[in-house]
DNA sequence: GCTGACATGTAACCCGTTACATGATTCC
DNA sequence: GGAATCATGTAACGGGTTACATGTCAGC
């Protein structure tokens, strides 16, 4: 149901084609949706159907045709009226996460690598969203741009930057956490008295478990 | 493709029923995925037709009958295998943030209005997380209970608890940031010279929008 | 000659959600 | 008497993903 208004609020920025709208999910709204032009495109007819937007072909030379649309009046209300009402909380579906959940089924060299090989992956998020962040920044200085606008744009955007140094964080302490368990990790710790619970338990206090609950 | 190794990885910790496994969905793993009984049941229908689980009915007093299911070698196997493997980044759906996004089409004190609900709910969830934190450790020390199994889901357990706190800083955070901006939210900041650009940007330097870049 | 950007779509399929269906027991 | 818990499922619908289809131009 948010890939409508996803579209209904950025034309309430600018207008565009599904070709547009496509790159700024890629871009800047990969932060909070995603979505395919395969799905974009016959939403925008639909909104077009309902009348919350309108459409207009232009030919090109040298490149296809497009068709740019804005959107009307209809439109801006139905987008108010939701911006106005409570949101469902996210529905997250992190695949690593749950790999990360299950890992004691294999040995703690495998699980290092993988959070090693995510962490680097997640850098490179990082880097394209600091990227993004730079070159916006960059043109609201340029145009000395004040506005509500700008302002809930880049908190969204530091959003994003906060959560991917979190989760860089995150894979460094869990990385050293496992590290310091290699040894024993596929040992049934209680039988063979490898470590005692007060070394295991610092351990896991040192990792932040216990600071997370705020006592 | 993922609920299939949810249930895997599930089964692989200890044996359980359709209605077992959807309360573990909602309570522990609902940090990194979410389901419904009416998904859960005839998922796990197709994993014994694919001989990866196996299940017994077991005739209850007072109760419904029920359906423990084990995993056995094969369904074992392939959990690894996929723990091994790359898994694609997290789909990220988040109504609340795309909402933040668009919210320049309404007033300030609505928006703030936006973000203290919001925050509510995050702080509901924090403490829900928590209060499973110290139930799991508490379980821990009675049995000083020393594994990998522990430690993986301790480190998915504080993800989960790191990433509401951070939602609730961010809310917080963005609060403020809109209440600085709040007399002029509605103008055209540029026509209406009520605050110049050097204050405009000290408020955003101040908020963090640079401090993320890492400069 | 190949890749990638530009540009718009359809069709098949898979996954996920909501609603429906049933029925006993326990607690308020 | 009503709500919640235990327990398993089917059916309809809606949303999302992958594959297919088409064609030009620019740059390497």
């Amino acid at each position: 149901m948010s890939l409508k208004f996803g579209i209904l609020g950025l034309l309430s920025k600018w207008n565009a084609t599904g070709y547009e709208i496509k790159k700024e999910f890629d871009d800047y709204m990969s932060i909070f949706w995603h979505s395919h032009l395969s799905q974009i495109y016959p939403e925008l007819n639909k909104l077009e159907k309902e009348g919350l937007i309108e459409g207009k072909t232009i030919t090109q030379i040298g490149k296809p045709d497009k068709k740019v649309y804005e959107i009307n009046e209809a439109g801006a209300d139905q987008l108010r009226e939701w911006l106005l009402a409570k949101q469902d909380e996210p529905k997250i579906k992190d695949p690593f996460l749950m790999q990360v959940f299950f890992m004691d089924n294999i040995s703690a060299d495998d699980v290092i690598f993988q959070l090693k090989s995510y962490r680097k992956e997640r850098e490179k998020r990082l880097l394209k969203l600091q990227q993004i962040m730079r070159d916006s920044w960059e043109s609201i200085k340029e145009r000395e741009a004040m506005s509500s606008r700008v302002v809930m744009a880049t908190a969204v955007l530091k959003k994003g930057i906060d959560e991917e140094i979190n989760y860089i964080k995150w894979c460094d302490e869990t990385i050293e956490l496992v590290e310091a368990f290699k040894d024993v990790w596929d040992d049934d710790l209680q039988a063979t008295k490898k470590m005692d619970f007060a070394t295991f338990e610092e351990q896991l206090i040192q990792y932040g478990a216990l600071k997370a609950l705020g006592e």
